[in-house]
RNA sequence: CGGGAUAUAGCUCAGCUUGGCAGAGCACUAGCAUGGGGUGCUAGGGGUCGCAGGUUCAAUUCCUGUUAUCCCGACCA
């Protein structure tokens, strides 16, 4: 492609707006134009990069055999009143009418759609397993988009769904497809880890998370220092063993703490360590309030207190409602004689002795408090976020933490969509069965973003050779002089007859903004047409280690193509 | 959804405190020079100062409302 004849409106400065790397390089570079808040056009070069993650997603999950199928974005409201999600997904949900008043949604997600059409044509456990997938604009009204593409409101995803007879159909398809989105990061060059993430109310046991590694991540990732143990943070069980101190147990006492609350105050204030410190949060389990301990150094995982009191929605209670609950101020809450509400804690509390927590009482704490003795807890459980330096759950290693941005999930469903729709097969015994579905998925243009969050320096993006929206940057230094221009010219289009993908910077610019352009947009191999040009000498240079070779143009094409291969 | 900030040319931003014809740099157009890392000079084009209302002889500037965008937090099958 000429650049004089495509739109590559790379910019000097970079937009006010954009605070992350990829989203500022995608800007000024001329990958992409924002709209609306979380919402995109892809220019000429974007939309070169997304084919290319596009084409390799599809080589992948064809290798798996998935079958590619499209479906609509535009989805009747009907569909997903069926799966109840309608009521419980939330404005997350893009929701219109059309022009007789019927409802319809914008695709969040396809799972009502798909199982709505395998139900109507599948019947036999004959034609199982089956996968299907699609790449389409999906629509999510995010209460925050932000970072670009990373976190938009419209966004292109790969989602496939796969249809099962047997558990153990739906695992051998999984390992599958596992394997085939490691393949399709690691074609991509990002440095990713899978991690076992949070299967909620779903049930199912098995789902992975890819997380590329950045410190933009919204995800923290909890894994092993010597072991390829890696997991969601809200998902990393405690296997350590608390130890109670032998200490005789003391008399319990109330203590004046005025204007003490935070953990740190107290802590630092009655000259004790956190570790005995008991810390008491009032939560909203659905309609009901919870009282949550953890020891003063942890923090109560809300997952998996979701996930043991099998509640739908849990969130931390609000100052005035926990004022109202327990007639108390957050700073001076504490179990002692709360019979209002439940009382669940983590088992580093029951480890505690003689520690010290709130007296429902503003400005007053207890000392010497002892759990069973001086309060007693309905249950206690693992409910804490695991900490840096805990030993690992596969009990190899300590756990180290990082920041992970999330590029792909695969997911065992079970028969949630499929029981909800009445997506039945009639198996080997004539018997009607509901059909055991997984669903997996692969943000595109978040990858795309993704990578080039990885690759950049401070010159501008650096592709990876697969990705790049061509390979190859064609320069000619001055296009006024003949020889350089009837070279450039000529090399164009040997090197397309090559089937090399080429931009060429025919443009009547100064070197230094072709340089700097180059630069900027990044692609793998730069080849430079200038002074030696009547020699049949260019130049390549390498963007992402700077190194600079003379070639001559008969060389060329052989030279590029083993340069391409070992980048 | 809570808290904070911003909105003036394609981009980055001044001007507003103290009301009086709309500004700069970059980008764009034309010309001349230049031609290996965002070149120089000359001459131009481009804005309903987010929108609506109010105060005033007069509002980009003051007041009220509203919308959009960004940041922090909460949220995210």
């Amino acid at each position: 492609m000429k650049q004089s004849m495509t739109l590559i409106p790379t910019l000097r400065e970079i937009p006010a707006d954009a605070e992350v790397k990829s989203h500022q390089l995608l800007l000024k570079a001329g990958f992409m134009r924002q709209n609306a808040s979380g919402v995109y056009s892809f220019l000429p070069l974007g939309k070169r990069v997304l084919q290319k993650v596009e084409n390799i997603v599809r080589e992948e999950m064809d290798g798996a055999d998935a079958v590619e199928l499209l479906m609509p974005a535009l989805q009747q409201a009907e569909l997903w009143q069926e799966s109840g999600r309608w009521y419980t997904y939330g404005p997350e949900l893009m929701r219109l009418r059309d022009r007789n008043d019927r409802e319809f949604a914008l695709g969040a997600t396809h799972e009502e759609v798909i199982t709505s059409l395998v139900r109507d044509e599948v019947k036999s456990y004959k034609k199982l397993p089956l996968t299907l997938y699609q790449i389409q604009t999906k629509f999510r009204d995010e209460k925050r988009p932000r970072f670009g593409l990373l976190r938009g409101r419209e966004f292109i995803m790969k989602d496939a769904y796969s249809f099962h007879s047997s558990k153990e159909s739906l695992d051998e398809v999984y390992k599958k497809l596992f394997q085939a989105y490691s393949n399709v990061f690691s074609r991509c060059g990002l440095n990713f880890r899978a991690v076992i993430a949070d299967s909620g109310a779903m049930g199912g046991k098995d789902t992975h998370e890819f997380m590329v590694l950045s410190d933009i991540g919204e995800d923290t990732i909890a894994y092993s220092d010597t072991s390829n143990y890696a997991a969601n943070i809200e998902m990393a069980p405690i296997v350590m063993e608390y130890k109670r101190s032998s200490e005789a147990l003391k008399e319990m006492d109330k203590v004046k703490t005025e204007n003490q609350k935070t953990i740190e105050e107290v802590a630092g204030f009655l000259e004790v360590s956190h570790e005995n410190l008991i810390k008491s949060l009032l939560f909203k389990v659905d309609d009901q309030y919870v009282l949550v301990l953890v020891r003063g150094d942890h923090e109560v995982n809300d997952v998996k207190l979701k996930n043991l009191l099998e509640a739908g929605s849990v969130e931390l209670a609000s100052a005035e409602e926990t004022k109202t609950v327990l007639s108390c101020p957050v700073g001076s809450l504490g179990p002692v004689s709360v019979t209002e509400v439940r009382i669940v804690a983590d088992h580093a509390v029951e480890a505690v002795v003689n520690g010290v927590c709130g007296a429902n009482e503003e400005h007053y704490h207890f000392i010497n408090v002892n759990p069973g003795r001086d309060f007693n807890v309905e249950q206690y459980a693992d409910l804490r976020f695991i900490k840096e330096g805990d030993p690992s759950p596969d009990g190899s290693g300590t756990i180290v933490f990082a920041k992970g941005i999330e590029v792909g999930h695969v997911f065992k469903l079970g028969t949630r969509y499929s029981e909800a729709m009445n997506a039945t097969y009639l198996d080997e015994n004539g018997k009607s069965q509901p059909m055991i579905m997984g669903c997996y998925g692969i943000g595109v243009s978040r990858t795309v973003a993704a990578v080039a969050e990885q690759y950049n320096d401070e010159n501008g993006l650096v592709w990876p050779a697969n990705i790049a929206p061509y390979q190859l940057h064609l320069i000619a230094v001055n296009m006024k002089d003949e020889t350089q221009a009837q070279l450039a010219n000529e090399l164009y289009k040997e090197l397309q007859g090559e089937r090399f993908e080429i931009l060429f910077d025919d443009r009547q610019e100064r070197p230094g903004v072709k340089f700097a352009d180059s630069d900027l947009i990044g692609l793998p191999l730069r080849i430079t047409v200038g002074k030696k040009a009547s020699e049949g000498i260019v130049e390549v240079k390498v963007r992402k280690t700077g190194e600079v070779t003379e070639v001559n143009r008969s060389e060329l094409a052989g030279t590029l193509a083993s340069m391409l291969k070992s980048i």
